[in-house]
DNA sequence: CTATTTACTTGCCAAAAGCAACCATTCAGG
DNA sequence: CCTGAATGGTTGCTTTTGGCAAGTAAATAG
């Protein structure tokens, strides 16, 4: 199911994961109506705006065709923004259209929240 | 489909996220033969034997047709054995057999004792 | 200018996992 | 003791998730 060469994506991942990013999208998404993959999208592009398909393919270590789709239906859905770079025109730069922060917002604040109490016991020795 | 279950699917693809983390950070060792969820199952019943399909289902916030068919898949294999119990025969106590043990032995060393610990935290305070 | 690589798309497919209907067993109330 | 509801498990079916490979357009190396 994975792949070999996403070797230190996935490390990198599991650093952020460490660093309590995946952790608090994880919390949050508890009440939203997007996809688990979909929330990490949209994590990303909130976060970092302007990054292309790749670059989450490569940060989500996900599957370049896969996210091709996910983008399709979140830009259906008008919440994510691409346009074209003007240095490459093959990559585009995606970002949250007003719509989707509005949409990803609260979902991003239920995540603060919660934050603490489900990433704190990861520190603590065992439970 | 909506209110009541919404949480409960939410969990269940969080704790997938989570673990699929684990899982491709130790996807040298884990890629092996089994998959990450057939990983779990072994690893609550390495450490916890004796439970029902229905414990495994609570615990791993899965489906319990789903883990009826790996379950299925398992004994088939020879890993887990499955004993009718006394008090009520509806249930089966499952626990793993010998090749069971031997199987998941390594993989228990490398990289399932750290995603138990990961994972402890979340079940507490989530659920 | 051509060949190769790169970013993304699309068709196809397999695995993962949920849902609902079902059977067998247990259990609770009359 | 019955009967109906709850519970544990199984099975048929479907959706979701995500990979792979082939294709297209753009960039880049030679």
């Amino acid at each position: 199911m994975q792949n070999l060469d996403h070797h230190a994506q996935a490390l990198r991942a599991f650093n952020r994961f460490y660093t309590g990013r995946i952790g608090v999208l994880g919390a949050g998404l508890l009440a939203s109506r997007f996809s688990l993959t979909e929330s990490r999208v949209l994590w990303e592009l909130a976060h970092r705006p302007g990054l292309s398909a790749r670059d989450l393919a490569r940060e989500l270590a996900l599957d370049a065709g896969y996210i091709s789709r996910l983008l399709a239906g979140l830009r259906g859905q008008g919440l994510v923004r691409a346009q074209r770079s003007a240095q490459d025109g093959r990559q585009w730069h995606l970002s949250l259209s007003a719509a989707g922060r509005r949409a990803f917002a609260p979902l991003d604040q239920r995540s603060q929240a919660q934050a603490r109490s489900l990433l704190q016991p990861l520190s603590a020795p065992q439970q």
